[in-house]
DNA sequence: ACCCAGATATTTACATTGTCAAGACTCCTC
DNA sequence: GAGGAGTCTTGACAATGTAAATATCTGGGT
């Protein structure tokens, strides 16, 4: 008779089973509710129940643990990106299933997204980080680049490229209200996936005209 | 004869003279250097050669300090929007030099930008916020509107409006690096100036078609 | 000239946080 | 079933935000 280890309750075990996932799992949570700002690696300490400190073993301090939720993010949406893509050949609709998976991924991982987008959270330099935010964005700028190809040779790549990221990220950005109430300028109370289509449709024809 | 108070250092003297500017000051320079997360009261304090709990009196907390700058960065930004169309008839015109305004104010203010963005530390149902910022959005979509007029009636106003704030706001903060090292996606060596000549162009030549 | 109320700044205090170092516990391997 | 590596806890420290009590200055009325 083998000891029931695996169903007995974690937090009966001095050991946590699986400590990092528990913690990345909390951030998020965490980060969902408060903000980027609100978080504590205490407090995420505190809801995976363990002590204080534990969390520095894994992940050393705490960007090193919103580094990690952010590779995560990032991973997230670049296997969105391959899913909303495979099979559609147009540049154009592959451009539009682009912007449609990354505000799917805002909408629902907003832990995950806030995170990924508090530079002055996280370390930029890691390694997995750039590895992972750079291939997303390049397969952006691929699919950009191949909507020039098709319909306008002109059309300058690099501007149109950065040109997309940035309304995306800035509409996603206007749009994840994490923690504080609500903001400014007002959003407005267009869904996010009806936004996101006019915005390939206003960017689209910009980049198709020569 | 009268005491020379007025000549007197600051530091000398109990009364600071006009502390509510220097604590502003003092803010916008540690974010500048920092980033919005590296902020401190009491570093903001030290800096201003006063102990750390006077900012209370005047500002309340830190979020009313921070807020208080973000005002005064939308200030800024109103007034720069203001001058840079005084005297531009075209819709168009209006548009890119509502754009070059706000990269202007976003390069030669790099701390009030970071907070202005910073909605997790700042309170954003603050009344003079929202009146300020308010305005600025209002400037922008009034202008995208007017281009609609002019060039385009089946345009639809609020997407492009919203549009055109997303992709300035997002190669913003794409650009603003404040704090931190550098960080992921590349934001190329294209200088701002010229990437938003660029913005305008692609923008301009989606929303006139019609 | 004097004094006092209000504004301004300091001091003291306390709870919370991130990080470090040292110790306790568990699991796996030999 | 002992040892060692990996995992977690405990305790401590400096820094921070905020609040309350205290000290200092300023300006105006008498």
């Amino acid at each position: 008779m083998s000891t029931a280890r695996t169903n007995e309750p974690a937090t009966s075990r001095y050991h946590h089973g699986d400590l990092p996932a528990a913690l990345r799992a909390a951030t998020v949570e965490l980060v969902a509710e408060r903000g980027p700002v609100g978080f504590s690696l205490r407090e995420v300490a505190r809801r995976a129940g363990v002590s204080h400190a534990a969390p520095a073993h894994h992940f050393g301090d705490s960007r090193g643990l919103l580094t990690a939720v952010a590779v995560d993010g990032f991973t997230m949406l670049c296997d969105a990106f391959d899913r909303s893509t495979v099979g559609v050949l147009d540049p154009m609709d592959r451009l539009t299933a682009l912007g449609k998976a990354y505000v799917e991924v805002a909408t629902n991982h907003v832990g995950h997204f806030a995170v990924m987008w508090s530079e002055n959270l996280i370390d930029t330099t890691d390694e997995r980080f750039k590895e992972v935010s750079g291939r997303a964005y390049r397969n952006l700028v691929g699919t950009v680049s191949d909507v020039a190809r098709a319909h306008n040779p002109e059309l300058d790549v690099d501007a149109a490229a950065t040109l997309t990221w940035s309304a995306v990220h800035g509409l996603a950005m206007l749009h994840c209200k994490t923690g504080t109430a609500d903001s400014a300028p007002s959003n407005g109370d267009v869904d996010l996936q009806r936004r996101i289509e006019q915005f390939s449709s206003l960017l689209l024809q910009g980049f198709a005209q020569r």
